[in-house]
DNA sequence: GGGTCCATTTCGATG
DNA sequence: CATCGAAGTGGACCC
């Protein structure tokens, strides 16, 4: 990995076109031929980049570029596609190159399959009486989050997102339109459950009779250690 | 913008929690707070991150880490949220800060509303007679690019992309579809508009009768100039 | 501030 | 390998 530090203009041609007027930024050249322009600010996203596979190469400027101030005219180009990124270095500040080796990569946890499972564990959130019949149950459209029978024995559809909205209304209504035309499972009531529920979803939800529960990741996590702890 | 190569092991807790495991990578810390977990490959994406705005503060680690070998422990904690990202450093191989100033920002041409924009204007592109209905004409499904009528009067849907796709014609498809069941509009024919109509994109939309047009931006721009310079 | 749509999206799962 | 959907999506534009 390459960080140079420099006064430079950027002109990308790809998909689109593109221009940053002269000022310094961060110059990253991954061991991939990647590139990355930082500012220091905005989110993650780079100013501008060049997606690996690419191949640099730094070019003495021609007379024109020389007059203007060009000290080093770097061309990065895709392997693959014509997409092509060209810098305009007028001053180096600073530049050093590192050896980082192979990542190991990064460990997720808590997306909505963790929330899932979480759930299906402690289906008594929902409510005294619940059990679990089972996760993933399978539909001919597709398979419900989880299917649970409340205190009553009356089948209950569970559709799980971290953040609820309309769509997944709509999901969990075209499950129980399909599981309501089974006489062994009818009348099966819905259950949205998400960390977050978007106000339209919820309105559109209890509008159709579909309740809405707010899961606490951290509670539901927190009786997995109590557990953890007991057993 | 600090910046450091250092071997660490990265923890995040918000929105998910995840983990990266001891390895040798670039914190990079923007003045906004923010700071990027980058590996010497992959995509701009960093292995993990804390968007602005937010907090660094370094510790002496406690003494358990200590004794695992971390020297500084850098706790980011975002100022909104509960989300924070902890990172613990073994060891710090280089560093360096820089003062980079604000950024005058990218600026983008060619992409699809400028083209839209354009064409517009310049309806007459696809044919002579040729007349503007509207632009972002809306339908059910969404809006289209530009409904237009030809010199006879029938209507045209244009879409429009830089490059133009496989979805692209799928896109014109629906609308098309749609477009049709209106008896004020039907027969409504086809144009995908684009800079480059790939291979896979022209056989589809010929096999399904619509007509590809490429568009030549500069010419397109060309014709603004010359209309700058009559009035 | 929320809603919607686009992205040089990137990324992973799946058929 | 293409396709499809989610993302700690982010960002822009509109209301």
């Amino acid at each position: 990995m390459r960080l140079v530090i420099a006064r430079c203009s950027v002109d990308y041609a790809g998909r689109l076109t593109a221009h940053l007027p002269l000022a310094t930024r961060l110059l990253l050249v991954k061991a991939d031929g990647s590139v990355l322009v930082h500012s220091d600010g905005g989110s993650y996203k780079p100013l501008n980049w060049m997606s690996p596979p690419a191949k640099l190469t730094v070019d003495v400027p021609g007379e024109d570029a020389r007059e203007a101030g060009v000290v080093e005219t770097w061309t990065v180009q895709h392997l693959k596609t014509d997409d092509r990124l060209v810098v305009s270095v007028h001053e180096v500040l600073h530049e050093s190159e590192h050896e980082l080796g192979v990542d190991p990569g990064l460990v997720k946890d808590g997306v909505e399959a963790h929330l899932q499972k979480l759930l299906a564990e402690h289906i008594g959130t929902l409510g005294d009486g619940y059990a679990l019949v089972r996760r993933e149950y399978m539909t001919a459209i597709g398979p419900v989050d989880i299917l649970a029978r409340d205190a009553d024995g009356r089948a209950v559809a569970v559709e799980i997102k971290r953040r609820a909205e309309i769509d997944g209304v709509e999901q969990l209504t075209r499950y129980l339109d399909l599981l309501n035309r089974d006489p062994l499972l009818a009348p099966v009531t819905g259950v949205l459950a998400a960390q977050e529920i978007r106000p339209q979803a919820r309105t559109l939800a209890t509008d159709r009779g579909i309740r809405c529960v707010v899961l606490d990741y951290d509670a539901l996590r927190g009786i997995d250690d109590v557990d953890s702890r007991l057993f």
